[in-house]
RNA sequence: GCUCCCGUGGUGUAGUCCGGUCAAGCAUUUCGGCCUUUCGAGCCGGGGAACCCGGGUUCAAAUCCCGGCGGGAGCACCA
């Protein structure tokens, strides 16, 4: 049964055996997510994701990303874009990557149904610190860290944390209006001082930092902490499940204590595990030191596993929605093989991708006794006939012709041995040394070269065909020939070179790809 | 050290909540075959895990209980 053909396997399973079809369709559609808890405790379906614009999304964020926009549409809910960016000193946003993440998010096919940004919200944050200060549930600590965490771990409250409101309130006019300088006074979120974490016993909720905002500049001099203005903002922006990574599991403990503070229910929490792939930088710091050093091109550098890169690279976004679904929101850390992610994308983009032939480093090969000139018909795509040709006109001088080939092709130019050039010929090789490899003419048909266990190989035109480059996954530059029909081709058009790997086309002329996979 | 999470083939996952139909499904990887001008793509097929270890409950455990071991995350006036 395996010497049919495709066709006709097929055809025997659909006439003999159509329930193995049925079967391949059913676990198809079954990449489904499971079901969101406590659904009847909330309107409507709110997640969210939060990235502080310090750098550009790449496949780590695509894993909540994906879920949330599954959820939210699987419900009917809203998908919340949440700018977390108010640490300007520590992790400085940069400016473009507002819209840049939005782009992102775009291109992976999310619909964002509302935006916030919260450096644009401190008056929010400031009135519910003043209103937690008043009724005890938080206090202006002015101790030094160092003596504030010996402290704590002794369960052992400071001596601010008694202090009335009257004084808390006085205390926190000063950290507005410059009484305190940066480091002398911290907001604190009363919790419990003998709650078996120590991380989660009276947590920062607010400090003062000097250093200009990129888009607020010096207008505020108190900025909140992650975890006060997230969990402000998870219960007013009305968010009910909430997708992050497992690294925010003491997180939820302490912003659950906020929530109780004010009377709010806590929204529902997924921690997922850290994403990893196997290649590719996934690091926001070390991807930005790179740039800025000129180590990378760009946040688009193909050594990086940012979104851009990958784009770039000619992976779609919907390989990226099916690889996230398949890993499914599991707390266990996983590292996304290339080859698996390649194979999905493989299956996206194969049935569009035309076929062409790139010579890299091309090395002269030179046929004698070629019988007359022919034209080599290579189809644009072999399962789809009707899309046409590439055409090269083989026009020998005296039997003579001339052939590019790849320099890696030349260890199976085996003097005396068959190679066949694809489409074209098979040559017998005379002399596989000097310059150029001389061949023989041996035939035409393709069965006589199988027959013989010829290698197989590309080729094109030499002299004629135009310079193109692919750059590879460790950026380096593969120069060599293209077929000349590939400079019509569109920026963006994902295009098979046969034997190398399947490239999205970044521009036509001159010609530049990047290589996706195999 | 402390707090929390997890442990199915090389990799990722299904099944674990509601024990049996699971000597364990799928994808990838690997190997082999096929492809009537074309491949490292495609198509078909094969190989590969007794479900971390030990004990217990049960007629029956990957699935429940206990103990080990292993891995991960967090313990910032970062997010």
């Amino acid at each position: 049964m395996n010497s049919w053909t495709p066709d006709r396997q097929q055809r025997f399973i659909e006439e003999n055996h159509p329930e193995l079809l049925d079967r391949k369709r059913v676990e198809e559609e079954k990449k489904r997510l499971p079901p969101l808890a406590n659904l009847d405790q909330w309107p409507m379906v709110k997640t969210r994701f939060a990235p502080n614009p310090d750098g550009a999304l790449h496949l780590g964020s695509a894993e909540p990303i994906i879920f949330c926009d599954e959820y939210a549409k699987m419900y009917g809910g809203h998908f919340i874009l949440r700018y977390e960016d108010t640490s300007a000193e520590v992790k400085p946003p940069i400016p473009e990557m507002y819209s840049a993440i939005v782009e992102d998010l775009e291109w992976l096919g999310v619909r964002i149904d509302e935006r916030y940004v919260q450096s644009d919200r401190l008056p929010i944050y400031y009135e519910y610190a003043e209103r937690l200060l008043a009724d005890g549930k938080a206090y202006v600590c002015t101790c030094e860290s160092e003596a504030f965490k010996a402290l704590y771990t002794a369960s052992k409250p400071c001596p601010c944390r008694e202090l009335p409101p009257s004084e808390q309130l006085r205390r926190w006019r000063m950290m507005l209006d410059g009484g305190y300088a940066k480091g002398d006074a911290v907001v604190r979120v009363k919790t419990d001082l003998s709650h078996p974490n120590p991380a989660v016993r009276d947590w920062p909720a607010l400090r003062i930092s000097e250093y200009p905002h990129p888009l607020q500049g010096t207008r505020y001099r108190v900025w909140p902490l992650y975890n006060f203005s997230c969990a402000l903002d998870d219960h007013l922006m009305g968010v009910s499940h909430v997708i992050r990574g497992k690294e925010h599991d003491v997180n939820t403990t302490r912003q659950r204590w906020l929530h109780r503070h004010l009377g709010w229910r806590s929204p529902e929490v997924i921690n997922v595990g850290r994403l990893g792939l196997e290649v590719g930088i996934l690091s926001k710091s070390k991807m930005r030191r790179g740039i800025e050093d000129g180590t990378y091109l760009g946040w688009d550098d193909p050594r990086l596993g940012t979104l851009r890169a990958l784009r770039r690279r000619g992976l779609q976004p919907e390989a990226i929605r099916a690889t996230m679904l398949h890993v499914g929101p599991k707390p266990v850390n996983v590292t996304i093989s290339w080859d698996n992610i390649a194979a999905e994308n493989r299956r996206l983009i194969e049935p569009s991708s035309n076929r062409y032939f790139f010579v890299v480093d091309p090395v002269e090969v030179r046929v004698t006794g070629i019988p007359g000139p022919h034209t080599a018909r290579l189809p644009l795509h072999p399962d789809h006939p009707e899309r046409g040709t590439r055409d090269h006109a083989i026009e020998p001088v005296d039997g003579e012709y001339s052939f590019a080939v790849s320099r890696d092709d030349l260890d199976k130019l085996r003097a005396g041995g068959m190679v066949r050039l694809m489409g074209a010929m098979n040559v017998v090789v005379g002399s596989e040394s000097g310059a150029p490899v001389q061949a023989s003419y041996h035939g035409r048909e393709h069965q006589a070269a199988r027959e013989a266990q010829a290698p197989f190989i590309h080729w094109l035109p030499w002299g004629v065909s135009p310079g193109g480059t692919v750059v590879m996954p460790d950026a380096q530059e593969a120069r060599g020939l293209v077929e000349r029909a590939c400079l019509a081709l569109d920026p963006g058009t994902m295009i098979q070179f046969e034997r190398l790997g399947f490239c999205r086309v970044d521009r036509a002329s001159p010609f530049v790809a990047y290589y996706a996979h195999k």
